[in-house]
DNA sequence: AATGAATGAGAGTTCATTCAT
DNA sequence: TATGAATGAACTCTCATTCAT
């Protein structure tokens, strides 16, 4: 007998949401095996069971997030246009990374938390979905050198910096806090960011 | 009343070393709260309180791992020489944290499980010796700066940067291997920010 | 941030009830040290982690014990009127005590257990509330005897005699029994009793 | 094989008196589930395997006590004589049951923590030795009580007047100090329990 | 005679999950 | 749809005892 599969009630949409809120909030600081479900349910404000009621375990709310994320994790990359001029494409890249960071640094470190960890839950999606798409604009990077419009580099290598360097103050924000003693820091590294890929890509 | 602290004996010694060894191998990969004296004595080969006959509790020696990493951990930034050339320099710091990647990549999750979950046990440092460290560096590259050795640029987000790109080679191995489909990543990086870094330091 | 503390269900007030009756019968037998959430457990049928639900923890109950054993130890001396006449006061209260230990021998011994062991948890209370208590009715005492109206002797050591005499039938009861040979010591006590402080009182 | 039970050496028995003598100390605070071998090796300053040498075990310590206590506990009251004078030889017990409690008052709280525990460990003992005693001394009290040396009362009572009024000083010191407010309580109490018991047994 | 090292049993407690309503 | 009540499994840690020297 299976479950009935009825379309979700509005309050059905709205606690799922507010569930994975609060999940996202507790998975993204203490990881899956340091999160409990009774912190989950103090965030969201309701009961354990009732959040049991709308997920199937831990693992569910954790599989739902993490779905949830990679639904626009890629996003920014998909973008990137082979048409377009190689410096903005890359700049534009990263700023849209950087917005990421700024805008949904808890996804950031979700999906950080999962990758330490040996991304035991999105190994396939990494070897699948992202490689391919890594592949498919690391050639669209090699069409460029090719045509002379970029100077020459590893385009994987370029890829993770980006990756590194944005991400990196989502996932370490409490140290670039601490070390700067204040807040703000990727509104600082925007110019940074853009200096640093503009020397980088210049022939 | 303190305890006596005899002299640790060999067997002392080795088991403590053994312990701490396995330890590193299950905190870097699941955090504090993720990790389990199980896996910890599983790994070791050892009873569960025989861990504990050396050490005072899982904490202890989690803490034992995080003293012990910033002993070496915040040398390479040390070593960098306000007397020297900024580019050797600058590029000998990126190559020296890119060995520790390569050679202690479980120390540089450990300390990345550490900052995502807000830094709850190392705050204290990172707010005082780090900060200290990095501010003093901080002057030495303006320094450079104002003597028209390199470029203009922010030097924390400089050193944020180096952070981020050397230490993404070790936090994020798995995500890597992944999407290359095979290793090395580490060896492949060493030109591409050679030449990053030499660009980016270009007057 | 404190708990809500909403009002406790019919089930709420049964468990705790019943947990701390099984707790009364484990703790006044093997002190705090020595009884076992388990014992207790199986003395209440209940589950251990059920026990954990109701209370904070294996202290939490025995302050509960303690502090609802504090609410009524002291009545009887609390009674001993003033305006009253000395012998039938003092008798009055004799006989309170003995049919404390007759009706609550393990509430006794649970207060006997604690003290024992130094009255680490309630040293407070016998310094503050009991000794302004005794305090007051020694003066009643000092009244009396100064008024001429029973035999001068040290009224702390009265009030001790008191707690020696009645608190014994209920904290060496196996002892009493063993050597008797039968049960029912409280009631023989109580004329040895009557005669004993008659005898003591009298001018 | 049974063990040789050679002569025990002049270390041996140097030992034996210092392990059960920090196990006194233990044990008469903690009683015996609550008291750790820890406990008792650290104030005894020896391994615990070498605590362990001497004694079968915790068991073993707590008997050795328990018969060690036994040999010396019934003394008083054995003293007491029939061809003797009423009224001396009763204060002669009561003088020197209060002696123990000033000069061996752990003994006490040793013996009371294991009848308020039920006796497990003695109750053979009270039903067969103690109650022998006790059912002798009573029928020479019952004697002195027919030849009108003394007012007539229940003789049981009276010996049980006596161990609960003279032991509770020991058992009851933390709770006696607390209300007092000094030391000494013992040495006050001697003149009220000569006068009380010389009314009691007056004619 | 003595002790550092080691462990199985069990302690108090947490936690994901289920039950009952 | 929601939640108090309940629990088995697992977790950290303690303790009496044994092993090896």
């Amino acid at each position: 007998m299976d479950k009935p599969l009825k379309k979700p009630s509005r309050i059905q949409i709205r606690n799922r949401k507010v569930i994975l809120e609060a999940a996202l909030e507790v998975f993204s600081r203490y990881g899956f095996r340091g999160a409990t479900l009774d912190q989950i349910a103090e965030q969201a404000a309701m009961s354990k069971p009732n959040i049991l009621y709308y997920f199937e375990g831990k693992e569910a709310i954790h599989d739902a997030l993490l779905t949830r994320l990679l639904e626009t994790w890629l996003d920014p990359l998909r973008e990137m246009d082979a048409q377009g001029d190689p410096k903005s494409e890359i700049l534009g890249y990263v700023r849209r990374k950087l917005d990421m960071s700024r805008d949904f640094p808890r996804e950031s470190r979700l999906f950080a938390n999962e990758i330490l960890q040996g991304a035991p839950r999105m190994m396939p999606v990494l070897e699948g979905e992202l490689k391919a798409l890594v592949d498919e604009k690391v050639a669209v990077i090699r069409g460029w050198i090719a045509a002379g419009k970029m100077a020459e580099m590893d385009p994987y290598h370029l890829i993770f910096s980006i990756w590194a360097l944005t991400q990196h103050y989502a996932d370490f924000d409490s140290q670039i806090r601490a070390v700067l003693g204040h807040d703000g820091a990727i509104a600082e590294a925007e110019p940074f960011m853009e200096a640093l890929f503009t020397r980088l890509l210049a022939r």
